[in-house]
DNA sequence: GTGCCTCATTGACATTGGTCAAGGTTTCTG
DNA sequence: CAGAAACCTTGACCAATGTCAATGAGGCAC
């Protein structure tokens, strides 16, 4: 809703890890044409095939990219946080976007133009080269989901997806607060609520951890690291870093 | 097996997607790093997690990619064919695969180091660009196979992967070769081949096709349609063209 | 604080797909 | 052509997940 003044929105677009090789004049130029705005929960970006134009880069908060059949049901590709960024800059023209894009927990994100992007890529190789190397990784996360979705229980799913927020802590007990709505939890890993609430429950008999609403309290990690990574192709501090 | 002349190597590499917009002297520069070899079978050009400093073009054949937990569950990624390439691009240095590629039917593979790209694409950037556009759609690839296992039952995720080879043919009846072994084909849906074989044959019932070992003559397109892409997000002649 | 609304959980049941084991078919090889 | 090997299909059974419906819990507005 409000819009920072541009030589804030300057360091804030220096400080995103793609931009942080560009030349300050470079920068400069982006901030002209950027946007920052508080969005709220709920709120969609853009819809599923529907044309546009600009790209996105997600300060705070999460935003979820989906696709949604025409009976209504929906996947969830993935969410989207702090650092990263989306919004097709290899599409050409008015192509419509291959997925859409909805807030699920207020989020500060800073829009601009693709076509600013686009030319950097031509000029500057060097950016190319990493954007080319953000979309590998995307990728191979892509590959990863679907290794996951194949391979991996939904108890086994869930205890992966709260191992991504235990990187740092090598020592139990850890505190893991999920970010996001369990709903909105459940459909990014490919399953129903209720399956999702099922899961968990097993998930705390199995490996020991204690559920307090959104608040999981994980005693014995390795517990959760033996259960839940020996349906993985790669094993636990497994750094599938975004760029 | 075979290892053809220079010049033939350079035309086949200058006929394929990517370089096609390459300069004459570019291409040669390649071809002298270049190998062509014929591949049976069952070959693993790389094992996941190995180091590997190739990429590779498939001229005919299939080749599959997939990753592999360590209890010896796989997941086939995509398959590729004729004018598609793979070998991590973007990736850094010695850094593993992260995933493997076995030879699914016979093939001609050209493979040539991946620090020859690299420069090329620093040294010109709109082939940085046909890259990045490339590897944008693998991903978008990606995401829509997700959605496929996501919402689409067994019976139309087979109906889905034989429409792909009607794009063409508008009129029915069509008569549809499976270009590899149905085994692969369950994986690469994300199935067992037990489950392929009944689920082949629930949309033999659903939809009226034939089925002949690997050849399916669908007599009512529309009807294939019908059942098939009502649970995707796309329809029909969804053109997911690589590159 | 009360009430509403959204989110989460639970139960009962249906459906799908996976597993194991056997038998059939095709293809390759000598 | 015979035999072997690889591939495919089928049956019986089971485990995992989805669906529908009801209930419960937490947070926000007034």
């Amino acid at each position: 809703m409000t819009t920072t003044p541009r030589t804030s929105l300057q360091s804030q677009l220096h400080a995103q890890p793609i931009f942080r090789a560009l030349k300050d004049d470079v920068v400069a130029g982006f901030a002209e044409y950027a946007t920052l705005k508080r969005e709220k929960k709920g709120t969609v970006l853009f819809a599923p095939e529907a044309p546009n134009e600009k790209i996105y880069i997600v300060l705070s908060g999460w935003v979820k990219l989906f696709r949604e059949t025409m009976s209504g049901d929906e996947a969830v590709t993935d969410v989207m946080t702090t650092g990263n960024f989306f919004g097709e800059i290899g599409l050409s023209g008015h192509d419509p976007m291959p997925y859409g894009a909805e807030v699920v927990e207020d989020a500060d994100i800073i829009s601009l133009p693709r076509f600013l992007l686009a030319e950097e890529i031509m000029r500057n190789s060097l950016f190319g080269m990493a954007v080319l190397q953000n979309m590998t990784r995307q990728r191979m996360q892509r590959d990863m989901e679907i290794e996951h979705r194949t391979v991996q229980s939904a108890p086994q799913r869930i205890g992966c997806f709260l191992l991504k927020f235990c990187r740092d802590a090598k020592t139990s007990p850890v505190r893991v607060h999920l970010p996001f709505d369990k709903t909105v939890v459940a459909h990014r890993l490919g399953m129903q609520p209720e399956t999702f609430s099922r899961a968990l429950a097993k998930l705390r008999e199995e490996t020991g951890l204690r559920v307090q609403g959104a608040t999981v309290e994980i005693d014995h990690l390795q517990r959760l690291v033996d259960y839940t990574c020996s349906a993985c192709s790669s094993s636990f501090p497994c750094d599938d870093k975004k760029l």
